[in-house]
DNA sequence: CTGTTAGCGCATTCAT
DNA sequence: ATGAATGCGCTAACAG
């Protein structure tokens, strides 16, 4: 009739070697109270004699003890852990995107899990799956390929409230956030036509994300509308180096176009970078847009010229989504555009 | 004698439920063995039948089973997790650096947390705590502040396998990882001065981390040992603002140095803006390294020299000393110096 | 206000 | 090869 036999070889060892971390039971019984007690002093969460709570508080400090949320998240059911996968960490504007992440929810009181899936599915398929057996609370997902990652985010979603950021799975029953890439990509043709430009090259990523798709989608409809006239345009990955070979690319076929709208802003200084190598002048020679709004874009010389989007407003409605998807489990899955701006600067002509 | 009243308000309505996790209890029931049985036959560690192993297997794929790593975590005192914490994610560097760091964690087995301490010391209390509480395996810190890290780094530190990565807190006893930098400012001044260059103007992070500490000193002590005239440097913060603000006080001050070493590439970036800005040339008019080796250094224009790290190089140091760390608690600690490398472009002029 | 007790999900002895 | 039982650290009933 009592707890069993408590481990015995710790207790009196402990001071030195320090690295057995005290348990809230070593608490309770060095300050003379029963466990229950020590744990609602710690807490607070509940009545405890002001002298007691004080006492206990102490020797918990003495003995240096820290909660174990293993522990606490077992008996709870779950931690107050959030988890997101991004294609690649390296690149500012994911980087941009967790540190606002964090802060919103930093302020509800939960903690970020950030993995990595290198824009790989099978690795993502991974870290999903140990987002989900650390069950936590959500989970952000910025889907590699806007297909292929249907069967892991869909899985994961089935199991944990998640919400798809930035990026989509296509016909994937699930919330998204993420910017209006349309109204981007039509902010930066508006104001390119404005200054007299008629011959534009989209130069992006490719169709394997839902962001790439968007994106020239949304050029070949404005292209459309406005009648201008349609050339060949370029596709690849969002990456400094492909910027650059389809600078190469579009040197090598003879008369440039008036201005090229990069994919992102990446992508848009690798094309600046090849054509000053090649001594051609932006704007002069022809005009750049990148799309982001990352510090790339004022690093860039001439300065980037690109579609920003709204980071923080970004964040907050992803974390909005997604406790929405915590409390109502069966609300009806929400398609979030925010709405992004255009910050013109040098890589674009005034001079009309 | 019975292990109590098992919950009856669920394992019927499951179905429609889905959220409510698979245990292992079910699975066990479902296949018609024991818990043991099953938890064996799933971890695969231990002897079981090949006809059972894959009959339970079976039917936990069909329940949708996913282990309970917290559960599992708490039986073993431990999951299998490291925790790192840095000062903004969203500078590229970092971001470079955590994608290597998970490259190697994975390769053992270990899955890595993230955690952004903002630069503040506050904060960085708060996430080191965390990750103790989450018993973590081992941390990595890059600490935000020389000396005001101290103690919750040096907390840390008697209770995690700890190693310090990129910057350290001076005089504290824990293991340290990071480049070489008194030799990466050598290696700068000694391609500047090659081509002719005397007047040099260090413009880089302040004393408050020791990477900027140990810049100024490699800076100061290299312009002493080589006889060179000694100007006024100008110190801030790593970001790029702080760079162009630098490069308009050198702008206001007179006649510009014949090169400016940055202490990093963000920093260079800034300078380099905020030069062209001006119509100062570079590097006919003035000379310009970077340090770190981050994609920036690519992106400017022209393409920055700069002191390269070499991610992962460092990412492997830091993973071999934590493991060394976790193995022998008490070894000796180690300060572990990675070499840098310069990799000359064009914002250092070869036109001697 | 405080103590007793049960049990979160899992892996692991110890029997069989 | 399998099952029964135990406890990891913690909190939440439930008594007192």
């Amino acid at each position: 009739m009592e707890s069993g036999c408590r481990r015995r070889h710790k207790g009196e060892v402990e001071d030195s070697v320090k690295r057995a971390s005290v348990t809230l039971h070593e608490v309770a019984a060095a300050a003379g109270v029963s466990i229950a007690t020590a744990s609602r002093a710690l807490t607070g969460k509940d009545r405890v004699s002001a002298q007691t709570a004080e006492h206990v508080a102490a020797v918990a400090e003495r003995l240096g003890y820290r909660v174990n949320l293993i522990g606490r998240g077992l008996r709870a059911g779950t931690g107050a852990t959030i988890g997101v996968v991004v294609p690649v960490i390296s690149n500012p504007f994911y980087g941009e995107l967790i540190h606002r992440l964090e802060d919103h929810l930093q302020q509800r009181g939960f903690d970020l899990v950030i993995a990595d899936s290198h824009g790989d599915v099978e690795r993502e398929r991974d870290r999903l799956r140990m987002l989900v057996e650390r069950r936590v609370e959500g989970v952000f997902v910025v889907p590699s390929d806007a297909e292929l990652s249907f069967d892991a985010v869909a899985d994961t979603a089935t199991r944990v409230p998640l919400v798809q950021l930035d990026r989509r799975v296509i016909d994937l029953p699930a919330d998204f956030v993420g910017v209006d890439n349309h109204r981007g990509i039509e902010l930066a043709i508006a104001h390119l036509t404005a200054a007299g430009a008629t011959r534009l090259v989209l130069v992006s990523g490719n169709d394997v994300t839902s962001v790439g798709r968007e994106r020239r989608e949304a050029f070949e409809n404005t292209v459309r509308a406005r009648a201008l006239p349609r050339k060949e345009n370029i596709f690849g990955e969002y990456l400094l180096r492909f910027g650059e070979e389809a600078a190469r690319t579009l040197l090598s076929r003879g008369p440039l176009p008036d201005a090229i709208v990069a994919g992102d802003d990446l992508v848009a200084a690798g094309v600046i970078a090849a054509l000053k190598r090649a001594l051609v002048h932006v704007p002069s020679d022809v005009q750049v847009t990148g799309f982001d709004g990352t510090m790339l874009a004022d690093v860039c010389e001439p300065r980037l010229t690109t579609v920003v989007q709204p980071f923080d407003e970004l964040a907050r409605e992803a974390v909005e989504a997604l406790t929405r998807r915590m409390d109502q489990p069966d609300a009806p899955y929400v398609l979030s555009r925010v709405a992004p701006s255009l910050r013109v600067a040098e890589s674009t002509s005034a001079d009309h």
